[in-house]
DNA sequence: GCACTGGTGTTAACATTGTTTACATTATTC
DNA sequence: GAATAATGTAAACAATGTTAACACCAGTGC
């Protein structure tokens, strides 16, 4: 992925602010959230430290402008690795093979781009997952409709199956993504975990 | 908790490091990470800047040790909400309640403290959870067994328990933390995980 | 075509930061 | 009690976020 560059009459830049923010997630992708400034990013979009001013408040406001573009990449992620795996046919098994899919690409994304990871949830202030209309959440919840549709889901856990879901394989995601767990152990703990969230919905 | 002031001959600290960490820690805690500095600790423990760097790296290293320092006391205040909690005389039911307890006091801890619990886990690069020696690690293991004798696991998931527990309500305390659950909606969600927990581990 | 206006960029400055260097003071050791 | 190590200070450095004053350019209304 190359540096933008300016195009143009070379004065104005044309679409910085999304050229910003796409700078912003790779410098931290690469060198971390510590690397980020307005000045590295000022540089890498090929523009001065105060034009970014004019599309964003501080530096402040573009990290949470970032975290929410990694959220909807996340989501885009999921979606993309779920509607890739293969299934069989039994409609039944194929409602677990996507939930799996689902965590299996959850951990996925953790492992490739921790430091993105790190900071996609960051500043949500107030503003609760089930609410900002995540795409991640509403995939878990459609996976879960699905299991209910093949009866692989304990009606009387059933309200509370999404956050049982979500905290067990975000949990695991965040120790991933912080290298908590060596490397060699992640497989097997994403595995631990898959059949412990299946155990708990009834999905056995 | 005031502000540690020269003692001694005002030349020579006489405990700084200690000192500093423990400024650090309170100022996270108060203001947050990012207003964390090797000129705030200074000016709180009364002291040149420079004169950190007789302690630590850099600020880097401080980070790290007050990251360390929070593992440390998280495992304490596990320990000493499930000692406080009320007991039963069912033998059965002490091992329930005594696992039940760490799972709310880890939550408690995040809320009470949600800034230091964010830093609490950075930087254990290849050091997984299992094995840097981690008390909070023991206490869910010593739990665990003492559901295992009391008949209140399964066998078939008892290796993969300890993982299956600690994602869970880890994934939840850190969502707790960044505020991405309603303050309102964090009890209910608690007890929602920890009875996926608990049918996952078979204790039912 | 042309002035004007708002959006977007630049440059130069400011205060503040982490860090280093040279030096001062105290503790410790023989 | 002198030498030495440990621990503090002060002053400087480069780099940072941010702001203010000015420059360029696209679009609108005449």
């Amino acid at each position: 992925m190359l540096t933008p560059v300016r195009k143009r009459s070379d004065y104005h830049h044309g679409d910085l602010g999304h050229a910003a923010i796409r700078a912003a997630k790779n410098l931290i992708d690469s060198e971390g959230l510590n690397s980020l400034g307005i000045r590295r990013v000022a540089e890498a979009t090929g523009v001065s430290p105060a034009a970014l001013y004019r599309h964003f408040e501080n530096l402040e406001q573009l990290k949470a402008e970032v975290s929410a573009q990694i959220r909807l990449e996340l989501g885009e992620f999921l979606k993309a690795k779920r509607d890739r795996t293969p299934l069989s046919r039994s409609k039944s098994r194929n409602a677990l093979i996507r939930f799996e899919a689902l965590g299996e690409a959850y951990i996925d994304y953790a492992r490739k781009h921790p430091r993105l990871f790190e900071i996609a949830f960051i500043h949500c202030d107030e503003k609760p997952i089930s609410e900002f209309g995540d795409l991640a959440w509403e995939l878990l919840q459609e996976s879960i409709k699905e299991l209910d549709e093949v009866g692989l889901l304990d009606r009387k856990i059933a309200v509370a199956a999404p956050m049982i879901a979500w905290s067990s394989v975000h949990g695991l995601a965040v120790l991933v993504a912080q290298r908590a767990i060596l490397q060699r152990e992640q497989d097997q703990a994403l595995r631990q975990i898959m059949d412990g969230v299946e155990r708990a919905l009834g999905a056995r």
